[in-house]
DNA sequence: GCCGTTTTCGGCCCGACTGTTTTCAGTCG
């Protein structure tokens, strides 16, 4: 670990650890959520913690989550890399132990007593225990948890937490769906829970079903295609493994109940503590089944009714992450979330002349279908060779196949384009000739990720300075799960792009998804314009748009703020070709 | 440990399911 210089997750991760282990303490719940509820506000924060410690000592104090003991914490994280409680706890929690609660189904209390009573000192040691039979024998623990315990190590589910992307869970999520409303009897079925928020990707799938036929749903459910195992099954709930390891859970609600149901179990947990709050403040109480006065069900048919109850405007389930949405709501001032008809076209594509599947032609044909008005096709420059990328011969070779494809194409603009390499040191990968010949230039870096934070945002920003750039593709380079994003100074970079008339992409490839929701919404409030592109290597990637708009969504990014929400003839005043510098 | 239209103490969201238990604790979401 980098230290000092502690980054934001470094924070969370040292918060998250510290409320762990006072879990395993057997501490106050409330004093655990505290640490929980720090880690969060330091990990979702839009600029590094050591820059608002740095702006005085009510600063971090005034982010929400953290008082004066937590903002301490954070400065002792930031000056040595820890703090002296995390080292104590450290100390003293038996070594082994937090590893115990990896597994599914273990909590503190009964980690701590196979800990004490059997000795057990890891993962392994507790499937060798259970082999054994020798769980079964401690109090509280019989033949059935013993059972459950080996399967879920068997499982690998201690491995470690796995998140989905939430474009492949989709293509579990939609067949499920549709197999549930086909049972006679169904009204409504809805996917909630981090799948309607529109997260990137998400834990597992909740499914919520009302109409008569409890039991039949339940049936069909568990014996659904897919299904590998069974984990729950009751009278209004289930829970199921799918082979692909994604765990699906199914709630069953009252007509009456199922506005509630759906706004309790879409969440966020944060967002519905902040509900229940003002609820309770109100005299109320929500829960699954609805809002209550004493006994009195007073809402929870829809979500509308169950928000009018605490004196809230409905508000999108993108938003509900208690990242100020409650706030704006009571005061009137939510956004007006960009939608996915609100987008007239889209600004990056490949074809087969670099690393595309599909050739021009047919990517303009399937973009024309989806009833866009343009799309700028943006093949690789030469240095990125892995794909095959173009040199300045190519693109102009390519725009004059464009030009002939406008003249006998209906309503559907083709732009020429261009992905240009960003280089090392912040040059651009085509001549200036080049770049001045073409519609729309995105800029991304494909190379060269690990440069520190003050070098690579010279280098970007360089870049972005260029007259010839239009958009900055993929700003951080991350890709979900396997690579984090390059050391960017993003608010710099959202300096750069303003004074340049640069546009900011929130790439739409599941895996990106990039600049993520809270960088967006940052760079918004910045007053950085961004677009929305698919990134399209085929011709059935033109769809990927819908994932990227509900990125920018989870941003609070309106219709506005979006370049390719303008029609072309619009469009066009901001990109180099008519813009002055 | 945080927080305040219940304001510096005393709360902190709430219920389902499972397994093991004769009435509930632990875990999960």
């Amino acid at each position: 670990m980098r230290r000092p210089g502690a980054t934001n997750a470094d924070v969370a991760r040292l918060f998250l650890e510290a409320a762990e282990l006072l879990e395993l303490a057997g501490e106050n719940p409330f004093r655990i959520r505290a640490y929980q509820q720090g880690a969060r506000t330091v990990e979702e924060l839009d600029e590094p913690v050591a820059r608002v410690a740095a702006r005085g000592a009510k600063a971090l104090d005034a982010l929400p989550g953290i008082g004066e003991d937590l903002a301490e914490k954070i400065r002792q994280v930031l000056a040595t890399g820890s703090f002296p409680l995390l080292a104590r706890l450290r100390k003293q929690t038996p070594k082994g132990l937090p590893e115990l609660l990896k597994v599914p189904g273990l909590g503190p209390k009964r980690a701590r007593l196979l800990y004490d009573e059997l000795g057990v000192r890891s993962v392994a040691g507790l499937a060798r225990a259970a082999k054994a039979g020798r769980v079964r024998t401690l109090p509280g623990f019989g033949a059935k948890t013993e059972a459950a315990i080996l399967a879920a190590i068997g499982g690998g589910a201690a491995a470690g937490e796995k998140r989905m992307l939430r474009a492949r869970a989709a293509s579990y999520a939609e067949p499920l769906v549709e197999l549930l409303r086909a049972v006679p009897g169904v009204d409504r079925v809805e996917v909630a829970g981090s799948f309607r928020r529109g997260r990137e990707t998400v834990g597992d799938l909740d499914i919520l079903v009302t109409g008569r036929a409890r039991a039949a749903v339940v049936e069909a459910f568990t014996s659904a295609p897919g299904v590998a195992r069974v984990l729950a099954r009751g009278a209004t709930r289930a829970a199921v493994r799918l082979g692909s390891g994604l765990q699906v859970d199914l709630r069953v609600l009252a007509p009456e109940s199922f506005g509630a149901g759906l706004y309790y179990f879409t969440g966020s947990k944060a967002h519905n503590v902040a509900v229940r709050g003002i609820a309770r403040a109100a005299g109320l109480k929500i829960n699954e089944y609805g809002v209550f006065r004493g006994k009195t069900l007073v809402a929870g048919r829809t979500e509308e009714e169950v928000l009018a109850a605490v004196g809230l405007p409905w508000i999108p389930p993108e938003l509900r992450e208690d990242r100020g949405e409650i706030a704006a709501a009571r005061e009137g001032r939510l956004p007006d979330l960009v939608t996915l008809r609100d987008l007239r076209g889209d600004l990056q594509c490949h074809t087969t002349d670099s690393d595309g599947r599909d050739d021009l032609e047919a990517m303009a044909r399937a973009a024309e279908a989806l009833g866009h008005q343009y799309l700028a096709v943006t093949d690789h420059s030469p240095s990125v060779r892995v794909t095959g990328g173009m040199d300045a011969a190519g693109f102009r070779a390519q725009r004059r196949r464009i030009d002939k494809l406008n003249a006998k194409l209906g309503k559907l603009t083709v732009l020429a384009g261009a992905e240009v390499d960003i280089l090392a040191d912040g040059r651009l990968d085509l001549d200036d000739a080049t770049l001045a010949g073409l519609d729309v230039v995105v800029i991304s870096i494909h190379s060269r990720f690990n440069l520190p934070e003050a070098e690579q945002t010279r280098r970007v920003v360089r870049a972005i300075s260029h007259p010839a750039v239009d958009i900055l593709g993929h700003p951080t380079g991350r890709i979900i799960g396997r690579r984090a994003g390059i050391a960017l100074d993003l608010d710099a970079v959202a300096r750069a792009a303003g004074d340049h008339g640069v546009m900011l992409e929130v790439n739409a490839q599941p895996e990106r998804l990039d600049l993520d929701d809270i960088a967006a919404r940052a760079a918004v409030e910045r007053g950085v314009r961004l677009v929305i592109g698919s990134d399209a290597h085929a011709a059935a990637e033109l769809g990927f748009l819908r994932w990227g708009v509900d990125q920018a969504r989870r941003g609070w990014v309106e219709k506005q703020d979006v370049g390719n929400a303008l029609p072309l003839a619009r469009l066009r005043k901001l990109l180099h070709g008519s813009r002055k510098h």
